[in-house]
DNA sequence: CCAGCAAGAATGAACGCTCATTCATTTTCT
DNA sequence: AGAAAATGAATGAGCGTTCATTCTTGCTGG
């Protein structure tokens, strides 16, 4: 029984990895050629497996769809953590703005970013997941701005500090249209012009110790 | 001959009524199931035409996408203007946001702008369309910026109405983003918000005269 | 030690369907 | 009557999905 518990967890292992093959193929296929533009045969190819196994680890096209943007919600979230764990909100804002221009592994896709949010105006399991995710990340947002002064925050009022929250939101997601947009612009233009605002708005680097 | 030339010029005007109708249908049906969604035969329907008799007035269903693609930008520039021949530069902003919400005829579509821009990065027509307009308007809240003290502007010199001209550009289509993501959101809390950033970034109503 | 075997993994041809596009035909105008 | 406008069935390509089949793996009794 334990040789068939071991096997068990290998197999279970080896799927687990199969399903992240898919999953990697169907994002390079998603950005490159849309949601709808991408074919099973063509992320089967690119996942070096053939149309049918895949029915073997997702249900759907649809099922893989859902599963990229779960994927991709989970890493923005843990990505704008980042921002207000350590110093210098300004310059990690523009970090992460050239990591959007490139599409670097492992960054949320600006491209696909466009698409989901496309997509979510029409299909509700995709609205209700960016849903869930946007007020996850407006809530920290919030929270940020409404730190005490003790703890080196301004400590805002409830309706301020969610005014200001989804204004930056609204920001944030310019900036990934903008990467999207123009994978060539130059990012420092955009520095000088972001600390003032990111100042007026509190986001500050928490004061020095 | 005149009588030619009479008959030409009314069978081109009906021919230009076609096209708008096809046009309207296509819009419609496009931001309700996006491009690669809306079927060739829906868009018929939807115009009360036959499938066939589009091709005589668009060559292929990608033309009708380039072309509503290039009213939209059209238009889109059209409202952006009416955003600083006038009065009060936060309330005109805070009152096209509500129109993105509801998605009025008429007004770019905010679903619709995120599918375009999702298109763009993968189609080289969509994205030099795009390029021209998105070009036009930050030319144009450049040259807002950099008017004359005695114009009732601030006379910016050109680097920093450059990178505030692109700010602008990406908090207008995080605006964008929001609306069309989260088309309940009450508008009237951004405004407190939005109100001190664009005096920050110089956008405010001319002074009374 | 191994021959044989069950079961999971993987294949890829086939299916039913939808799509954009075409065109022989009919209808509508002048 | 004749030209332009409009139809809608036909076409063929491509899609997501299924499934009969083959391959692989690792356990088993002898």
């Amino acid at each position: 029984m334990s040789a068939v518990r071991r096997r068990s967890a290998q197999a279970e292992a080896r799927a687990e990895s199969q399903r992240e093959r898919i999953l990697d193929a169907a994002q390079k296929c998603f950005v490159e050629q849309g949601f709808h533009g991408a074919s099973m045969a063509a992320i089967a190819e690119t996942a070096d497996m053939s149309a049918g196994l895949m029915y073997r680890y997702f249900e759907s096209k649809n099922a893989i769809m859902l599963a990229i943007i779960a994927r991709e919600l989970e890493g923005k979230r843990a990505k704008i953590e980042e921002l207000y764990t350590d110093a210098d909100f300004p310059a990690k804002v523009l970090e992460k703005f050239r990591l959007w221009q490139t599409g670097s592994a492992g960054v949320m896709n600006a491209a696909l970013f466009l698409e989901m949010s496309a997509e979510a105006t029409r299909a509700p399991e995709m609205a209700r997941a960016i849903r869930t995710s946007d007020t996850l990340t407006r809530t920290d947002f919030e929270r940020w701005l409404r730190r005490g002064r003790e703890e080196g925050g301004l400590g805002l009022p409830e309706d301020v500090a969610r005014a200001r929250g989804v204004l930056m939101q609204c920001v944030i997601e310019g900036l990934v249209v903008r990467a999207a947009r123009d994978p060539e612009f130059d990012a420092e233009i955009l520095g000088e012009a972001l600390e003032p605002l990111f100042r007026l708005m509190g986001f500050e680097s928490p004061a020095p110790p």
